[in-house]
DNA sequence: CTATTAATCCCCACTTTTCCCCACTCATCT
DNA sequence: AGATGAGTGGGGAAAAGTGGGGATTAATAG
């Protein structure tokens, strides 16, 4: 499991340091390999081989015609690729990701669980403080949810 | 599995490098084969042997005489073209085709699942914008379908 | 049927990008 | 203060992508 915020700089290169934490479960489990996509947010999402696997299941499980879900497989596919980290542990971030995430020097590498999330930090406070005004709302949803 | 995005040119001969990353199963599963058509969206999709196959299985086990399924068949099958790559790792894609998905210097180069799609770049950001917009009613599909 | 043109294929050559390795700095712990 | 390990930066070899010449084949027109 994936916890925490830690601040690495991505360098001239596209080149970003997974926190040594972080490090231990990739190169056991994953073969030093990470899947790194997009979702619906403006951040990028780094996976494991095994939760990978698990999110492309999930996937194929949705029915196929579906234009939502049509167009969320485009997404997902499109922006995905394989990362190894190198012997610094560092991954190679392609310059389409990066742009679409906003990322250049300074990034936020952020522990979700399952998965690695990647933000731009101005991004990422902006969304923080968005969660923390809307959290009456939240926790109304929550309590709905059974929570 | 395809995946990810690059931008390659096609050259005043109409030739396409494929992704080096998409070119070992090409090569391997595929005898440096792939099948090129057309789909429903606006872009060219190439397939390996064995997915081509599948697909023609699929289409064959469609109801014959529903006139949607005539047409769909009628396009894939008469825009079908057999490519191989050249020793660059580059494929001749045909006039009519290059045309239909209005291709001509910059090119994407898409990974989708199975598949490899080629688009026109601005169509293609087109409707990726569109999905970007469509986020929220799209994450509140999946929602639904239990994602 | 032949002449001319166009298209395709097979090379080779150049440019740019990527990848791999080494080195440096800074913080922490002993 | 020295040792260790994390994070960062950069140089150089190798590979990927691109462009073009010329031979061969196919298509078209006269």
């Amino acid at each position: 499991m994936f916890l925490g915020n830690f601040t690495h700089t991505i360098d001239s290169k596209g080149r970003l340091s997974i926190p040594v934490k972080f490090r231990e479960p990739i190169n056991v489990d994953s073969k030093g390999i990470v899947y790194v996509t997009t979702e619906l947010d403006p951040c990028l999402a780094a996976y494991t081989l095994s939760e990978w696997d698990r999110l492309l299941e999930k996937i194929k499980s949705l029915p196929l015609m579906n234009q939502g879900v049509k167009e969320y497989r485009r997404l997902i596919y499109s922006r995905a690729t394989e990362c190894s980290l190198d012997k610094q542990g560092r991954i190679l971030i392609p310059q389409k990701l990066r742009d679409h995430a906003g990322l250049d020097g300074d990034t936020y590498v952020i522990g979700n669980d399952n998965k690695i999330e990647i933000w731009n930090p101005e991004r990422w406070d902006k969304a923080e403080a968005r969660a923390m005004e809307a959290a009456p709302e939240i926790q109304e949803e929550l309590a709905k949810l059974g929570m």
